[in-house]
RNA sequence: GUCCCGGUAGCUCAGCAGGAUAGAGCAACGGUUUCCUAAACCGUAGGUCAGGGGUUCGAAUCCCUUCCGGGACGCCA
């Protein structure tokens, strides 16, 4: 299903009425269309539809909006869909829809189901979405978690709106902190080989994870590394830790429902096993074209500098891309920094054809925003973006209370307990329902809750009850054909409750809703909308108590239960979908 | 010192590319059960959108500024 939504026709027609006007010669030409919207009203007192075309074009066309209004709605009058136009306040023109505009809307979804609101997909640009990249040294933690549910939730909006998506995880599998693995590894494997290692020295890693470690490395090697040098062990070892360490985090990750199409090791960037050293070619490319010198920064401010070596070194002006400072790119010992590397794998995402980038990236990190953006712009002429979305911190909380997540001695809450103990619905739903940048309270005992203040509960349920709801109708009539091309021939136009039409109305604005999160980079209005939709029909469903006319299954009523069946698989299939998105479960019943 | 993110009802938060009288939920108070799942619903009350200036027909939304909270700030990743 790739109509146009709703929205779009209605803007097109209002350009089309002042495109008509201004060939008549009684507007200016070349209006500047850009400002000019059509949106849902708020209030149903104001229509269907409004649009602030004569507002915002008064000026331009010399004249003033009530006036310009005037003329916009006498163009539209031609419109037969449109049956009542109206000019309110500063210059509002509110247009009222046949209802049968409506009601074909609502066939459309009965129709479309699950691809309801689908967007036609657009092979450009191609977007690369880079989330949860943490770093393969022990198990993910809450606040990763968030992380790979907002960017699995990202790229399945930007999807099901039509987008080229693909789901990316950057392994830091280069630095030196995987070589602190490995010997945190390496000492793990003496302790499977039977000797007593006694405390984990200080800056080693000492989870526990790390011994099933120790233990593949002693069933595939003996004591035969014992008695190597460590130049010669160390990449051995940091292969097998790393290869361990991802598997436990693709598992987490796979316990949470999120896939990556593409698994990128920083290691590949560099000059290894006959590996083309893209950093030196990247680095060789800024050069070239003087984006790269050799000068010295002025001391970082507000924090002690004792270590601060004035020297000069290798920088990336990313001040001309606006960033603050220029960049260093290599260490004091020659080696590439974490930035260089970054700079280069950004770049392998525009040659692999990514123009748009989207990373996922923790709120501490947002001090690297600017220099990412500005390597970006110039690793790719102008070409290519970078939106980077911040996630902002998870506090843990039971029945209100903090639960302390200290990485110290390796005993932390590791993401996967969380999902343990609550289910992978409520880690996704609760990590979306809040906008990515404000701070989010988990708590574990609220999100298991079966109750409406339990939003996960909540939405689930009156999916359920969709389902229950066909249950009852296959008893009463056993005869009735449920699929839904039968379904959408119903006669829709049945349904006049204010209640239903309302809904109805939230069906319809659901490609919208769809588009704009896809546009913004924010899938928690995904999460909102389902909720919204959910309280509606929970209220629907209740009026049916006082007003059995309003009864979904009516068993004297065949033709009004056949309206109304055709309704709520709509409303099913909508809440269904935003699930989906949201990565949720949209269970049959709830047990 | 600089930069980033927040500040909306007592609490937790929405506010859809600037739109009409700022919305939910919780908590408070008052109701609804012969009825498709009461695991729910309805109603009442509750606001200087942190403060101040600006932009314009119109600002919670954009710009400037002050205050408060959080985070970051060369050779970590």
């Amino acid at each position: 299903m790739t109509a146009m939504n709703l929205f779009e026709t209605y803007s097109a027609r209002v350009n089309a009425a002042l495109a008509r006007l201004s060939e008549r010669g009684v507007l200016p030409a070349g209006l500047n269309l850009g400002r000019v919207v059509v949106e849902p009203t708020r209030d149903a007192a104001h229509g269907d539809l409004a649009t602030n075309a004569a507002m915002v074009l008064a000026k331009e066309a010399g004249t003033n909006p009530r006036a310009l209004a005037q003329l916009i709605c006498e163009e539209l009058a031609s419109d037969e869909t449109i049956v009542k136009t109206e000019i309110a306040g500063p210059g509002f023109i509110n247009l009222t829809l046949q209802p049968a505009i409506f009601t074909a809307i609502l066939k459309s979804a009965v129709e479309a189901g699950l691809d309801y609101g689908r967007g036609a997909f657009k092979p450009e640009p191609r977007i690369n979405v880079e989330y949860v990249s943490a770093n393969p040294t022990g198990p993910m933690h809450v606040g990763h978690g968030r992380g790979a549910v907002f960017g699995d939730s990202l790229a399945n909006v930007l999807a099901f709106a039509g987008h080229n998506v693909a789901r990316e995880y950057y392994i830091n599998d280069a630095g030196a902190q995987v070589d602190v693995l490995a010997r945190s590894a390496f000492l793990r494997y003496r302790e499977a080989l039977g000797e007593t290692i006694g405390e984990i020295p200080e800056g080693l890693y000492p989870g526990d994870y790390l011994v099933s470690v120790g233990q593949t490395l002693a069933k595939a090697h003996g004591d035969a590394l014992l008695t190597k040098p460590e130049s010669e062990w160390l990449p051995l070892v940091r292969a097998v830790a790393i290869d361990g360490m991802m598997a436990m985090i693709r598992d987490d990750l796979a316990a949470l429902g999120v896939v990556h199409d593409v698994f990128f090791s920083e290691r590949s960037l560099q000059k290894v096993d006959g590996n083309l050293d893209a950093v030196a070619e990247t680095i060789a490319d800024l050069r070239a074209r003087d984006l790269i010198y050799e000068g010295r920064l002025p001391p970082p401010k507000g924090q002690k500098d004792e270590d601060w070596e004035d020297r000069e070194q290798t920088l990336f002006r990313a001040t001309q891309f606006g960033d603050d400072v220029d960049r260093p790119i290599l260490k004091s010992d020659g080696s590439y920094t974490y930035f260089a590397n970054d700079i280069a794998y950004h770049r392998s995402k525009f040659t692999r054809g990514f123009t748009e980038m989207i990373d996922v990236w923790g709120a501490d990190h947002g001090g690297y925003v600017k220099r990412m953006q500005a390597a970006v712009k110039a690793v790719t002429g102008g070409a290519g973006a970078l939106d980077v979305k911040l996630c902002q911190l998870v506090r843990l909380l039971r029945n209100g209370e903090q639960v302390r997540m200290s990485k110290r001695s390796g005993d932390f809450v590791t993401l996967r307990e969380v999902i343990d103990e609550v289910g992978r619905d409520a880690v996704r739903f609760m990590m979306i329902f809040r906008k990515n940048d404000a701070t989010l309270d988990f708590d574990l005992a609220k999100v298991v809750e079966q109750s409406k203040d339990n939003p996960v509960f909540y939405v689930q349920y009156a999916h359920a009850r969709c389902a229950s709801i066909f249950r009852q109708a296959r008893e009463a009539f056993p005869d009735l054909d449920l699929l839904p091309a039968k379904m959408a021939q119903a006669d829709l136009a049945m349904l006049t409750d204010e209640a239903e039409i309302g809904i109805v109305k939230m069906i319809a604005a659901y490609p919208r809703m769809i588009e704009g999160a896809a546009l913004a980079h924010e899938p928690h209005r995904v999460a909102f909308f389902v909720h919204e939709l959910a309280s509606a029909f929970h209220s629907l469903w209740n009026k049916g108590k006082d007003s059995p006319q309003l009864r979904f299954v009516n068993q004297t009523d065949r033709k009004s239960t056949e309206a109304r069946l055709a309704f709520v698989h709509a409303v099913r299939s909508v809440l269904a979908s935003g699930l989906a998105v949201a990565g949720v479960a949209a269970p049959e019943e709830m047990r």
